[in-house]
DNA sequence: ATGCCGTGGAAACCACGA
């Protein structure tokens, strides 16, 4: 079972970039961030014809969420992560697919910090570090997936002390990740790949694709029981070279089924 | 080492992103 997720920034303007790589890469189940759409202009005929179903949580101009899948049923279990009723982004929507609970999410950018968006940030991370422990507590196998808006550690970011200030990259933002993952998590980039240089995200100024000048903010998450099923993980990074290309890169892994 | 580019929506600029 091969899971992937992918910051589009803009399902309708990325749409040919998107289907195109679900073409040639064809996952199984698809985490989308940033559709940028309201739930009416979602282009679920065209995902469809690509034969996958999803399910959607759209927001005007901003954010908004999606789970793709070609295995099936989507069985959606929540489109809102808990802990605040008003909180009105749509940044977290989650499915059980084959047996799998896959939470797709795309946590706040922050910037500028310190301020009420890097307070918001901070919130929201304490809000899905408190619904991961539940998710952990069902002992089933869950995926937590999407943008973070986190390099983890110094060797995600391509120049790490001009980050040091950043929402992204802040000693709160790094210890809050941190927190989550020793609930009991594995980030399955660095398990199969520990040391290597891994970017998800290259900016769209001074080519910084060209250069290599880039961040690894999108991450997958594995509860305990499907570590050991964790066969293959990657980034699609030639995707980012593409024509009308997101500023991110598509993320997947394989699980043994 | 700064949204320099890109997207969406509203209004011919602005908010937002990382």
């Amino acid at each position: 079972m091969k899971i992937a997720t992918y910051n589009v920034n803009g399902v309708n303007g990325r749409l040919p970039v998107l289907l195109r790589w679900l073409n040639e890469t064809a996952p199984d189940v698809v985490c989308l961030q940033e559709l940028k759409a309201p739930q009416e202009n979602f282009p679920e005929k065209a995902i469809n014809d690509a034969g996958y179903s999803a399910i959607w949580h759209g927001q005007k101009s901003w954010n908004g969420v999606a789970i793709l899948s070609r295995l099936g049923e989507i069985k959606e279990v929540r489109r809102v992560l808990p802990g605040d009723p008003d909180d009105e982004h749509s940044r977290y929507i989650e499915a059980i697919i084959n047996g799998i609970t896959v939470g797709c999410l795309y946590l706040p950018n922050g910037n500028p910090a310190p301020g009420p968006k890097f307070d918001y940030k901070l919130r929201w991370f304490e809000r899905l570090t408190i619904h991961a422990a539940e998710l952990l507590a069902s002992g089933t196998p869950v995926v937590l997936t999407g943008d973070y808006n986190v390099m983890p550690t110094e060797i995600d970011a391509y120049k790490p002390e001009r980050w040091v200030n950043d929402a992204l990259f802040r000693p709160e933002t790094r210890a809050a990740f941190k927190t989550l993952v020793a609930q009991g998590w594995t980030d399955a980039i660095r398990k199969l790949y520990p040391t290597e240089i891994i970017y998800t995200f290259w900016d769209y100024f001074r080519d910084a694709y060209g250069r290599n000048a880039g961040l690894r903010i999108d991450h997958f998450l594995l509860s305990p029981g499907l570590e050991s099923r964790l066969v293959a993980a990657g980034v699609d990074r030639n995707v980012r070279g593409w024509e009308k290309s997101s500023d991110h890169g598509p993320v997947w892994i394989q699980l043994a089924d």
